[in-house]
DNA sequence: GACTAATACCTAGTTATGCTAGGTATGGAA
DNA sequence: TTCCATACCTAGCATAACTAGGTATTAGTC
């Protein structure tokens, strides 16, 4: 479960550049090192939401001898959102830190 | 939204000693800085959750000149699965605070 | 040429979680 | 006696993330 940070992992992973969905999976794999290992299950349906409330556009595109993709982009929205998100993170990890004693317990 | 991690804080609550329900909303209130001023709502069935998985126990207790309490206690599973939420969530909020980006964006 | 794996998208339905909104009851203070 | 704080409870709702299926293309292997 990613618990209700997903909005912010999807956003922040768009926040370099435009990305079609598989990549955006792949990205957050790595970017994580596989601690986020996302079902399409979960991201497909996240990118159509955060797109519907207006965070995010898509387009789609056919690269030369590719597979057609649909391409998303933060809108103006998606990155005001996106700074709301991490200071919240920003706030309840902190919270979280606190009540769980330090924080800082298991290093590596 | 507690966001899955409800339990740890409650069964961290609980680990310097027993208390019953609402003191735990107080004490989890007033650690967090406010920051989780959760429901009743929320807790209650939460800690009815966490005995029938057998991480609590509880006694009901009427002290002198007082209401009716009900007083949970961490059971030997209970201390366990707090082990357990502490290195899980260090390990996603780690995982978060690098996909945000440092993690380090809004001191105070 | 056939098969498999990786890429790339999708959705219906299930599950769990936390919250809303209500309810009960007692003790102390105004 | 009225109100607030304490102290417990639950039914039902909303939402989030996942499971488990489906389609289709490209590249590589046998």
């Amino acid at each position: 479960m990613l618990k209700g940070h997903l909005d912010a992992i999807v956003l922040a992973a768009l926040e370099a550049g435009p990305a079609h969905g598989y990549a955006i999976i792949e990205t957050i794999k790595k970017a994580s090192s596989a601690t986020f290992d996302l079902p399409e299950g979960t991201v497909y349906p996240a990118l159509h939401r955060l797109e519907v409330a207006g965070l995010l556009t898509s387009a789609w595109t056919t690269p030369p001898g590719g597979r057609k993709r649909r391409v998303y982009s933060l809108t103006r929205n998606g990155t005001a959102a996106l700074a709301e998100r991490r200071k919240s993170w920003s706030k309840f990890s902190r919270a979280v830190d606190t009540m769980l004693g330090g924080g800082q317990a298991w290093p590596a």
